[in-house]
DNA sequence: TCCATAAATCAATATATATTGATATAGTGC
DNA sequence: GCACTATATCAATATATATTGATTTATGGA
């Protein structure tokens, strides 16, 4: 039930849905790519960023001083429905403001 | 988008997805058989069910003055795969004490 | 070591949601 | 109409969650 629940409050939030949605798009962002594509603060992001890692979603890979988080793989078949599902939603996705390339990434 | 956060927010609690459980196990119930099997007061149980109505989970059949709920069909893939995912948790459903069909339901 | 940057966590506040008991609505039968 | 019962809604309170700015932790380079 715990687990269940977690997944489900992860995917309760217009917020993660919109970090779901754009992560599967464009593959995986580290923390400041997000900032600087969705013009959210760095602490909201990280706070929102671990509860999909937690309720499993997402996966993390550190690269020096960059966290990437990435969709998790493999996921199961609730997960997986829930993805496709938000994938299909009416979303107007900004475009990715990719810094983190360039190995500066200064807001 | 809103259509997706109110299904998930209608599952992102433990009193609905026992709800939605114990109806998928033992059928239509009117919400006095709710009362008598799970010991909820009744504006508790009302309010979770319309929420589990208005997120498409269930329907609702009235017959006299009872309301007797059961799950919506057809769900499309998500809130079916949804209710797969609550049919393999580990839940320990209380036995249905079904006082409607005696037509009386005296508390 | 010291400094700069990326990310995580903390503290305070605001907002949303759940619970309860009381009240309102609606159907049944007299 | 009235009384009775089932259900829905309301009001007050309690609990959970989101947001922000400040602080802390961690990595890399001079």
């Amino acid at each position: 039930m715990e687990i269940f629940l977690k997944s489900v409050s992860a995917l309760n939030d217009e917020t993660r849905v919109l970090l779901l949605r754009f992560i599967d798009e464009y593959g995986e962002c580290c923390v400041c790519d997000l900032q600087n594509s969705l013009g959210m603060i760095q602490s909201r992001l990280s706070r929102h960023l671990k509860i999909l890692k937690d309720a499993r979603f997402l996966r993390v890979q550190r690269k020096g001083t960059w966290a990437y988080y990435s969709i998790r793989s493999p996921l199961d078949r609730f997960r997986l429905e829930a993805l496709q599902e938000i994938k299909h939603l009416d979303i107007t996705l900004p475009p990715l403001n990719k810094t983190s390339n360039n190995g500066e990434c200064k807001l």
